[in-house]
DNA sequence: CACGATATATCGACCGTCGATCTATAGGAG
DNA sequence: CTCCTATAGATCGACGGTCGATATATCGTG
């Protein structure tokens, strides 16, 4: 058997997992569910995001556009776009960070 | 007045921003405390801490080392580090795809 | 028509965060 | 010495957000 590996918990917060797959075109819920769970190898569950997006649309990062069938899609705002590039920037310096203090193996 | 940014809410999660100030070395809670603040800019209040500290410990991610007066210190294990080092490059990943996607200006 | 995949939505339980509060000690100013 | 602040750790209840279960409806295919 494997030498129980603990379970570190959320790659990342929800929240931002769907806004950067929204980042790539706007994407209705369902969509961005399989898009996740493909790209994080994880699923996101129904309440977790469709809670998520109310909030992130009632915070105008996200915005509803025209439905197609059953389909309700949803895009970056320009806020939203800013407020990811943003927080991104600042989240690749943050692991950039702890990689550079992990990595030290010569001294 | 500024055009209303809305707030994204936490850079990351408070238990990622406990491990990486500790791969700089080990320290204690009240450091790791103040450490995050100048690194963040955002405080981690006692109740955060101390709670992710323990379950931290728990997962087997960190270990309590010697105090020295009053204060405990913690250091990464070695799953910890392999386990951060993992969950760091998945970010640094993330983070870069999700710039990538919003950094297409010429098409 | 039966079935699975698509698609949205809601609910309650639970986890983790957050700020307030408490205790205690060490160090410096008056 | 006394007062105040910074250091240090710990607990508590409230709250926000996640998560899985569940419900409902439609679409496509055999």
């Amino acid at each position: 058997m494997e030498p129980q590996i603990p379970d570190l918990g959320r790659f990342a917060e929800p929240a931002l997992l769907i806004l950067v797959s929204l980042s790539d075109g706007p994407k209705h819920g369902y969509a961005i569910m399989t898009d996740v769970e493909v790209g994080t190898g994880r699923p996101m569950g129904p309440g977790t995001l469709y809670a998520a997006l109310a909030r992130l649309e009632e915070r105008g990062l996200i915005e509803a556009i025209a439905p197609v069938d059953r389909r309700r899609p949803y895009r970056l705002t320009a806020i939203g776009e800013t407020m990811l590039a943003e927080q991104l920037r600042d989240l690749a310096e943050f692991a950039d960070l702890g990689l550079r203090r992990l990595g030290r193996s010569p001294g």
